[in-house]
DNA sequence: GTAAATATATGACAAATATCATAAAGAATA
DNA sequence: TATTCTTTATGATATTTGTCATATATTTAC
């Protein structure tokens, strides 16, 4: 039987370990959502009850506190499971998710995959290797960030977009002043004050939310020297 | 069989999911090690060839960049895995653990772990909620800590001590001040400072790195208002 | 037990970052 | 189109945090 992954890249993932009847049963029982861009489709606490892969487009992972101030936690990127850290520990989400542009996302339910870990060795390992990596990235990230000045952190922020997201020097950027300050905890002025730093300073150029890179030997510079 | 893990917390964990004869296998290769304070017991860099549980003590997580600056990235207590988030994903550790305090380390070789998550589906499940909830925690702690200022930075690290690992309101600091800076990312003059500030407000005596909690409510508040 | 190294402590000052105010540009809405 | 709301932008100023200097206390090494 042909199953509609066939195209996607979920299957090198899971391919290897997975029986062809197991397969058909993984692949029909998925639906997809077509999203356009900043639709939040998964909140916090909500129930968790399906497994969630974003096949196409972009996205964040957010949270809200008590006291209302938002964090952004990371960007999701295609390839990547939304929220898979948090899906195997806990019956609800802690982290809210939103489309930053249109995406597609794939949904699998949650009792498929929990009858595969079980079932199937191979596949549980790779659900191990997945989570963990999911979760060692964000780990490593945000203690980066922790450890960088202002520059440092948007330096970081705009080369992530061009070297994980758009692999071009000129992007329009899918987040605002004010995510990327949600994202790295500085105030929204800081974060404007230091793209028009850069601007002035010739190491990107700015209209609005398009951005292009001049010298990303500078920018890398003022990176990896902001500790 | 008498397994002589018989009285250690890990068997709650993982008990249930094992079948008598997978106990002894699990049990019977185990090896402890009794570590006296301040030993690095896993270097970042190095192979990961075993699974450590720590069974009593106290121990932190720590990398060193290239700039040779180091972070602590989180504490450990018993019952915890130490770097569990890490030994799935990766073939040498990302980190180095070293003790706090004389500590006893269960060690088991991570193929007989392997193993059984490839043959007990329920084990298996198990294994992936403790890594995603180990790694939850660091995350969740890290971002809320990225958000505070440095009374509340502080307050926290102390709140966290009597609440989670000595549970009385007197007790001596397992960390130096400059562990305490490079755990939340401050200078060591300014977590000198605020603990300073904090003696002198009443809110705890100082004598070294004896602590005593005066006014909890008070560290509470500081921390929470500390947004 | 003494010397050296490390940890704690505090002041003075500098640098980094936030806050407040204001304004113009863009986007959303009626 | 006019109106409102949000985003981007910049200046002035305040607050937070870091750096450098120096001193004492404590621990470690020989």
């Amino acid at each position: 039987m042909q199953c509609s992954c066939n195209n996607c890249h979920i299957r090198t993932i899971f391919y290897e370990t997975l029986m062809s009847n197991e397969l058909d049963g993984f692949c029909g029982a998925r639906t997809e959502l077509l999203l356009s861009k900043g639709v939040t489709f998964i909140r916090q606490g909500d129930e968790i009850k399906s497994f969630k892969y974003l096949k196409e487009g972009l996205i964040k992972l957010h949270k809200t506190d008590d006291t209302g101030k938002t964090q952004i936690i990371s960007f999701g990127k295609p390839m990547d499971f939304v929220s898979i850290h948090n899906i195997f520990a806990e019956k609800t989400y802690s982290y809210s998710v939103t489309t930053l542009e249109k995406s597609i996302i794939c949904v699998f339910d949650l009792s498929i995959i929990n009858n595969l870990v079980k079932t199937n060795g191979d596949f549980a390992n790779r659900i191990i290797q997945t989570t963990t990596r999911t979760a060692n990235k964000i780990i490593s990230d945000s203690l980066d960030l922790l450890g960088r000045s202002m520059y440092g952190k948007i330096a970081r922020v705009i080369l992530f977009f061009q070297e994980e997201i758009y692999f071009t020097y000129g992007f329009d950027l899918p987040v605002s002043r004010k995510e990327i300050a949600q994202y790295t905890g500085l105030s929204i002025e800081t974060v404007i004050r230091v793209i028009s730093e850069f601007r002035k300073d010739g190491l990107i150029k700015v209209y609005g939310k398009r951005i292009e890179i001049i010298d990303k030997k500078g920018l890398q510079a003022i990176y990896e020297h902001s500790k």
